[in-house]
DNA sequence: CCAGAAAAACTAGCAGCGCTAGGAACGAGG
DNA sequence: CCTCGTTCCTAGCGCTGCTAGTTTTTCTGG
């Protein structure tokens, strides 16, 4: 019994050392420089091993998403708690969004531009990403005018997706990037 | 003279070959399925010609996001002007981009999620990307409200870019697109 | 304490990728 | 007709994600 546990443990840990390679492999050198031979080579364990723990690359890239969205869950929920109106609660939503896509570009990519295998936009998606869906829902709900506040919250936060992914891309210039995002919160939080 | 330029002319076809082969493939089973193999094999020719008219794969994908820009900018422009009114010209516009995103994902992708090597933001970026965004800023002209109608545009672009693909990678359900759209639409298109 | 069974991890290899060096076949000019 | 320069192809390099088969380690029962 007690040894079968301890298997188990020591499995699990080593699964989230596997997790934790990638992560910051990729953090420090892009997704393209997290190759298996790489990670294995990173946890000093063979590359088939692995493949006992996930059931391919995708599902580590996964797995380090999840562990993204926990983190961003409680980056927006601090930053909207913190907030002292309405308005300045979606303004510190979307900055602290930005914030966390900015500082983290490799977790941001896995969690939204990546192909990864979770369940999105249904009841079983993962707690923390409703959790952090809850807090845009919650930061334009007095800005919805007898709209759905969940459409308004997917609108916001797919507009600040695409003004991330863009910039990062070399699309639109970094420079006038708090000028946008002012002309945005602007347009969402304006009264009828 | 004539031999020369008739070598000129065969090889600018060929060019175009290789660069219709890979929007072909692309729109056909996606952008991981355009390996320099197939490629070669669909226009009838060792994997080496390839290099002989382009640097690399990156730059076939260019080309192929060139061509793109180019056609979307005449979508915009006829929808805008087909329009009746300032804020018709707008959705118009809206609708226009989206469509052209759901209909042609994969030239999409080449021009706004793969990585290319194409100046955007900057006065050497291609005619056809200018004449796309001036729609845009046209467009969204009567909205500034002493704003600067580019940042307007581009914020707006964003948006839209940020639906599509969040839409595209299942983040976001399709169902809902109309009404999110239409949210985005009177927010942008609001009285000051 | 040791032999055999079960579990775990390794070596080696497959098929495919982007890309390139070196040699063969071709057409042009003397 | 022969030589030269261009054009194109064959073959191969180093890498990728992934897996079959084997060896090593670990646990169990006598």
């Amino acid at each position: 019994m007690s040894i079968q546990s301890r298997k188990e443990r020591e499995r699990a840990h080593r699964e989230q050392l596997i997790v934790t390679a990638a992560r910051e492999l990729a953090e420090a050198e892009g997704w393209e420089a997290v190759t298996t031979r790489r990670l294995a080579e990173q946890v000093e364990y063979s590359q088939p091993v692995l493949y006992s723990h996930f059931k391919g690359k995708d599902a580590i890239v996964t797995a380090v998403a999840l562990e993204g969205i926990t983190e961003m869950a409680a980056d927006l929920r601090a930053a909207r708690l913190a907030a002292s109106g309405p308005e300045a609660a979606v303004a510190a939503l979307a900055a602290a969004y930005v914030t966390f896509a900015e500082e983290r570009p490799a977790l941001y990519d896995a969690m939204f531009s990546q192909r990864v295998d979770l369940p999105f936009a249904t009841p079983e998606a993962p707690p923390a990403l409703h959790a952090a869906f809850g807090e845009f829902a919650e930061a334009v709900r007095p800005y919805a005018h007898g709209d759905e506040p969940a459409l308004l919250a997917e609108t916001l936060w797919a507009a600040l997706h695409g003004l991330v992914t863009l910039m990062r891309g070399g699309r639109i210039p970094r420079e006038f990037h708090e000028h946008r995002l002012a002309l945005l919160l602007a347009r969402f939080t304006a009264s009828p």
